[in-house]
RNA sequence: AGGGGCGUGGUGCAACGGCAGCACACCGGCCUUUGGAGCCGUGGAUCUUGGUUCGAAUCCAGGCGCCCCUGCCA
């Protein structure tokens, strides 16, 4: 945090509140509200809402409510709940005891249809969806009045209490807004206001047979809670009219509506209905697949949650439509674990390498730093013998231009360990490389050279006796396409995912400290990237996932050679 | 086509009538016991046409392009 600008507005919602603060709109209050409706995970798009939500609580010293938007019982579950209240827990936010319930308002709203029925806003229509769809007119034609839009007030009011006596079945009835049908604005067109719906609700239960519409629990949740500033996505422009006319013909506290643009993240999908898609359809190993953007993901994948609000608040809030590179979000997760992950040594492609000049039998540990961002994080001792791994990438025996590595009669550092040069290359009858043969030179243990002479590469490597096994799953991004939606002719998305977006790596040898890693903990394997102890880890099987890579600009030199 | 919204380097976000800036990406260099991290640096943008103005990314008008709206979803 930046103590010098911790005043300056930093997007177009932060000066309107700072507007309504200084003429005293809403007595000085900031009340904002995450709602989320129950139907599916949170994805790391809702978490620039959350960030922005309750950001501007805490900036402003005003109050954000958690509301779950559950007017829709046939979608909606428990679960899903659940897995919200985790998420938003654990990216930092508290809502104290204020998290809420659209379904807490069911007894008001219903009053307030009814008060709506009595002063002539609204009516209950007979029409079926299909007739209701054709009366509405398209977007160039007006639409058609409903033949029942007349009715009496006493006729109304003895049908909609009928409708929630549940008379009648599913579809049989509908309550509408009475407003205009020739509306250039379609919300406006007689919208339903409460639909039958013989389902039970995951908190009402068959308390109620008829449910309200989204638009008509919207605007009321938020009057109803105080809400100041009521911040949705651009497509809810369309729908401010409406929540503004019911707002004012029922004569209650208005909110102010503020849309911003959604986040859209390049090489993955965020909606709800296609990711929702992607679990059913087993395209995903389930919501909290680590390639998901889904927070439960993020978080399975290793992403610290200071991560994502960082990402959150560096990509500002505007009206433009955008898609956001997916390399701000590695940015900003590299630069957050950089600081705090405590490196260790791992080799996921294990070549055996053997010290001939090196004693059989002896072992020695040797002193590594577990943190150099970070001094406090301490030192350990990592243990030294004649057998070792290392990368199977880090030896080549054809050594390319600019190659640092070990190569035959290269020198190389081993990382905290000593100088050693290949002598001889083993290999099997098919002509695979199994051995590789070193010498090490004694007076350079801890990796430095007494005589001051240098050597171009450093590379990490695991005493083959005191090894750990794990598996290692490794991840790249889930669709091959920049911008997933923009689909050719006769594609769609699914079209672009990747297949190779998963890599499982068995028998990957990890430096002995990391036998005692638990699920959710994060480190730095030297050279590779990120990787963090997967929940499926048991005692006796060690599970890591790479959370994300270092930046490789090796890969980029081998690239460009290939050119 | 009716209504609503949006056009600034490759990608995002600023500049609120007065020198177009920041981050990421890209490229180059320095440094390095992680080809990591860090540090330094280069290049590159106001959709278009006209108008108002001493002065326009900003205000006005037209054009063009993109997004949203015809669920008893949210």
């Amino acid at each position: 945090m930046n103590p010098t600008d911790t005043s300056a507005p930093s997007n177009f919602i932060h000066e309107m509140i700072e507007k309504d603060l200084e003429t005293g709109r809403f007595d000085g209050r900031v009340q904002t509200r995450f709602p989320p409706e129950p139907n599916g995970y949170l994805h790391i798009g809702h978490a620039k809402s959350i960030v922005l939500n309750f950001g501007i609580a805490q900036k402003y010293n005003g109050k954000c409510n958690l509301r779950f938007d559950d007017t829709n019982p046939t979608k909606e579950e428990e679960e899903y709940v659940r897995s919200i209240i985790e998420d938003v827990r654990w990216l930092g936010y508290d809502w104290g005891e204020r998290i809420f319930y659209a379904s807490d308002y069911f007894d008001q709203l219903y009053k307030w249809a009814v008060q709506l029925i009595e002063t002539g806003h609204a009516y209950v229509d007979d029409l079926s969806a299909e007739e209701i769809r054709a009366y509405r007119g398209t977007l160039t034609e007006p639409g058609k009045n409903s033949p029942y839009r007349e009715r009496s007030v006493e006729e109304n009011l003895d049908l909609f209490e009928r409708m929630r006596a549940g008379e009648f079945p599913n579809g049989a009835k509908v309550l509408r807004a009475k407003i205009d049908m020739a509306s250039p604005n379609m919300n406006l067109r007689d919208p339903v206001l409460y639909r039958i719906l013989h389902a039970p609700h995951h908190r009402t239960g068959d308390k109620w047979c008829i449910y309200p519409m989204y638009d008509f629990a919207h605007g009321q949740s938020d009057s109803i809670e105080r809400v100041t500033h009521s911040i949705c996505t651009l497509e809810f422009e369309n729908h401010r009219p409406l929540y503004d006319w019911l707002l004012d013909t029922l004569g209650i506290y208005h909110p102010q509506q503020i849309e911003f643009a959604r986040l859209n993240l390049s090489y993955t999908v965020l909606s709800k209905r296609r990711l929702i898609e992607l679990v059913e359809n087993s395209y995903v190993n389930g919501w909290d697949d680590p390639r998901m953007p889904t927070l439960s993901g993020l978080r399975r994948r290793g992403v610290p949650p200071e991560a994502i609000r960082s990402f959150a608040e560096r990509i500002g809030v505007a009206r433009n439509d955008s898609i956001i590179d997916v390399s701000l979000l590695e940015y900003h997760i590299r630069q957050d674990l950089n600081k705090r992950a405590e490196r260790r040594m791992a080799v996921l492609h294990p070549l055996k390498i053997i010290i001939t000049n090196y004693p059989e039998g002896q072992v020695e540990m040797l002193e590594a730093v577990n943190n150099p961002e970070d001094e406090s994080a301490g030192k350990r001792t990592v243990p030294f013998s004649r057998e070792l791994y290392i990368e199977r990438r880090d030896f080549n025996e054809d050594p390319p231009r600019k190659y640092f590595r070990l190569a035959p009669g290269r020198e190389v550092r081993l990382r905290y360990g000593y100088f050693v040069t290949c002598t001889n290359v083993v290999k099997d009858e098919h002509g695979e490389i199994i051995e590789v043969h070193c010498t090490y030179d004694p007076e350079t243990k801890g990796g430095y050279a007494p005589d001051g002479r240098k050597v171009r590469g450093t590379i990490h490597w695991v005493s083959a006796a005191h090894a750990i096994n794990a598996e290692v799953r490794l991840y790249d991004r889930l669709f091959t396409k920049h911008n997933p939606l923009d689909a050719e002719e006769g594609k769609d998305y699914k079209d672009y995912l990747n297949p190779n977006s998963l890599e499982v790596l068995a028998g990957c040898k990890l430096e002995p400290s990391l036998s005692e890693a638990r699920p959710g903990e994060r480190f730095q394997f030297e050279r590779l990237g990120y990787f963090s102890v997967d929940p499926d880890t048991t005692e006796g099987r060690l599970v890591f996932n790479r959370t994300i890579t270092l930046r490789d600009t090796w890969a980029k030199i081998e690239k460009q050679q290939r050119k």
